[in-house]
DNA sequence: TCATATCTACCCCTTCCGGGTGGTATCATT
DNA sequence: AATGATACCACCCGGAAGGGGTAGATATGA
């Protein structure tokens, strides 16, 4: 049987060398690949097989929830570790809720990382003890908060939330087109679907939504 | 001689109400006033005289950081206390930069708000004990950071920060000439003018820098 | 007094944006 | 075979947004 094959997404490379480098020498780990985005990470999961993602959670343009989401739906079988600097209940029920088989947070220490990764190869989905007992306050308290918040997550495409990542950092629309190699007639069609799944009518109303349900963020 | 003249300023009635309570029952005190927004804040201080403005930090619209720095140009001998929840060092720093005169936290002792007031109007400037500690270690580390974030802190006027926050809250020229009462025109005027300050040439753009700068928050 | 800043309002003109419609292609599911 | 979702492209049209300039009113400070 071949070994594991990994792809590690974060937008920061010393992570992503890190991450790397207590993988890599495993035995049964068969390739670590970086991705340094969102969207870097699905061109390379339509170029090859993986059989597992660690997914950074707060990234510029299309965040780790997102991510995680939209290849829980086209690669289900992938498992999806989230890693992240915050233990916030809340972002752990959005990832647990986003698909994620996995969430640990960065200052893992070394060789439990590569344990996490077998077990939820196992058909296992592992939590950070270091914040179990946040998500069980969470689940008491906030799940109300959360579902509320979480209002327009998982409707818009991986194209449109593409092109909304570009608005909110204050593109026009043939800037877009060019960026993404589009007609900017193609640009306009899908931020009218973008409005109408958002409930607005303006560019700067779908910031706003767009901000505030975190479904992108700036790039620096 | 009469007694101090106190402005209340905090979107949150609880705290107003508060404060307050805190401050009606001392005998040198002559009366307290509340705004519940920066914008009834001024208006306010148009209309009769203040010795101490309570200014919230954290507020939709313009915070209290801009309009700190705005009272501190239009009426210098009003002393200005900020109040925050937050015992983040940028933010005293921000704060101080802005030209206030005193930094308290709002879990402040019953008795020590009055104690403070009292000693800003003796024209001598207040931090509270519980950061002043962390505004060292920013002194030492961060004024870079905070230095370079407000790159675009004081150099919009009044009218240009209420014009911008309408636009961050998604509202088109004419809902914004309809909301402060002048024609859209003008609103065009300003924003021309907002942009180029800013250094941008769209809405998008210039709501991407009002929000990562801070010059105006959503309103929920 | 002169300069500066702010606020207000209007002009012209061009570009961009958003709504509507309609079309093709792919893919997975039914 | 058919349906629905997604992605893509193109056209029209009207209105919004943005750039340029001008200009009067006020207030403030050098």
């Amino acid at each position: 049987m071949s070994g594991i094959r990994i792809l590690v997404v974060d937008d920061h490379a010393i992570v992503r060398g890190g991450v790397r480098a207590l993988l890599e020498l495993e035995d049964d780990v068969e390739v670590v690949t970086e991705a340094c985005s969102s969207k870097e990470c699905f061109e390379l999961l339509t170029k090859g097989t993986y059989d597992v993602v660690l997914m950074d959670m707060k990234m510029p343009g299309i965040d780790g929830i997102e991510a995680t989401r939209l290849i829980k739906k086209v690669y289900p079988q992938i498992k999806v570790v989230v890693l992240t600097n915050y233990d916030d209940a809340e972002y752990v029920l959005e990832a647990i809720k986003a698909g994620s088989d996995g969430y640990v947070l960065k200052d893992v220490k070394k060789g439990d990382l590569i344990r996490i990764v077998r077990t939820v190869i196992q058909n296992q989905s592992f939590i950070d003890p270091g914040v179990t007992e946040k998500v069980f306050l969470g689940l008491k308290e906030g799940l109300k908060t959360s579902s509320e918040r979480s209002r327009f997550r998982s409707i818009l495409s991986y194209r449109e939330l593409e092109i909304l990542s570009h608005v909110i950092n204050g593109m026009a629309n043939k800037e877009i087109a060019d960026a993404v190699c589009l007609s900017s007639d193609t640009v306009k069609t899908h931020l009218k679907k973008i409005y109408k799944k958002l409930g607005v009518d303006s560019r700067s109303q779908a910031i706003k939504i767009a901000l505030q349900e975190g479904l992108v963020h700036f790039s620096r």
